[in-house]
DNA sequence: ATTGTGGCCTGCCCGC
DNA sequence: TGCGGGCAGGCCACAA
C-alpha cells in the first residue's frame, strides 16, 4: 500500500496546537521535564527552564508562523517571559494525554521516549512535545522580530513587496520565514499550483496581476486546507508522488528541487 | 545584503 | 527475512 499523505507542522498545524495549548491557560506549572538537552535551544538547560517555569502559569497563547508562543505569568520572583515551541518536521503537541492527531513523516506510534519536553500542571494535566526526529525545539524568549508577517495576515501589497526586485525563485521567497512566516513546502506548492505560478520563476518577474492572483490563492489555500484540517489535505497532495499527474489537466507533474526542497509542479498550467 | 548549499536529526520505505 | 541506503523538510551555519 502506498504511504499515506504526509503532513508537516506548518502554520495550520501549529494553529491547531495553539488552540490545544489554550486549554492549559491559568494552570499552575508544578514540574518541567526536559530530558533531551538537544531540544533546548539558546543554551537553555533543564535546570534553568525548570526554575523559570515552575510556579508560573501560561496566561496567553500566540502564534507567529510556525512558532508557538506561550506567555508566562509574572510573579514576585519572575519578570515576564515567553516560552517558544518549534515543531520541526515531526513534532506534535499533546495536552492532557489527548488523542494524537494523524501526522505523518514519522509514525503515529505511542513512544514515550519521543517526549522531548513537558510541563506538568497542578491537578494532573500536562503539555507535551513529542518529536521523533528532534528537529523541533524549546526556547525561552525567542526573538520574534526574526519572523516576517504571519501568512494569514499577509496583504496583497505586502506580498508584492516581498517579491519585488528579487532574483530568487518565488517559492524561496514564500518560504523565507523572515519575510512571510508560516508557509512550508506543502502549503507553498499547493498555493503556487492553484495560482498557476511556476515555483522556480524569478520572484521579481511576477506582474501585479500575478501577485494579486497568487495572493488570492494563498488565502484560499489557507482557508480551504484550514477547514479540511491540515497542510497535507491539498488537492495537489495525492499527486505529490513520483509519476503523479496534475489533478487539473492530467499533465505529468514535474519533480524538482527548488529552494532546496522537493517540489512538484505542473509544467503545463504553472508558468 | 542576497542567495544557495549542506548538515543536522532519525523513522520508515524500498530494493537487494 | 534482514540489511543498508535514500528520503522527508524545518532550521541553521556558512560560503560566495
Amino acid at each position: 500500500m502506498r504511504r499515506h499523505a504526509r503532513s508537516v507542522p506548518e502554520l495550520l498545524e501549529v494553529e491547531i496546537y495553539r488552540r490545544l495549548a489554550a486549554r492549559t491557560l491559568g494552570r499552575p506549572i508544578v514540574g518541567v521535564d526536559a530530558p533531551d538537552a538537544w531540544f533546548l535551544k539558546g543554551g537553555l538547560t533543564e535546570a534553568q527552564v525548570t526554575v523559570a517555569l515552575v510556579g508560573r502559569s501560561i496566561v496567553a497563547d500566540r502564534r507567529t508562523g510556525k512558532l508557538l508562543l506561550l506567555d508566562l505569568s509574572d510573579d514576585l520572583r519572575h519578570s515576564s517571559a515567553t516560552l517558544g515551541l518549534r515543531f520541526g518536521m515531526t513534532g506534535r503537541l499533546l495536552v492532557d494525554g489527548g488523542p494524537m492527531e494523524k501526522l505523518t513523516y514519522g509514525s503515529n506510534r505511542d513512544v514515550p521516549a519521543w517526549d522531548r519536553f513537558s510541563l506538568r500542571f497542578a491537578g494532573g494535566g500536562e503539555l507535551r512535545v513529542r518529536d521523533p526526529r528532534r528537529l523541533g525545539g524549546i526556547e525561552l524568549d525567542p526573538d520574534e522580530a526574526r519572523l516576517g508577517v504571519d501568512a494569514t495576515a499577509l496583504t496583497a501589497a505586502a506580498l508584492g513587496g516581498v517579491l519585488r526586485g528579487s532574483e530568487a525563485p518565488v517559492k524561496a521567497r514564500l518560504m523565507d520565514q523572515a519575510r512571510i512566516a508560516g508557509l512550508g513546502n506543502l502549503l507553498t506548492d499547493e498555493s503556487l499550483w492553484r495560482a498557476g505560478v511556476d515555483p522556480a520563476r524569478r520572484a521579481g518577474s511576477l506582474t501585479p496581476a500575478d501577485v494579486r492572483r497568487l495572493h488570492h490563492h494563498l488565502r484560499t489555500t489557507l482557508d480551504v486546507l484550514g477547514r479540511r484540517g491540515g497542510s497535507h489535505l491539498g488537492d495537489l497532495m495525492a499527486a505529490r508522488v513520483r509519476g503523479g499527474v496534475c489533478p487539473r489537466d492530467a499533465t505529468p507533474l514535474l519533480r524538482r528541487t527548488v529552494a532546496g526542497r522537493t517540489t512538484y509542479s505542473c509544467p503545463r498550467h504553472q508558468r
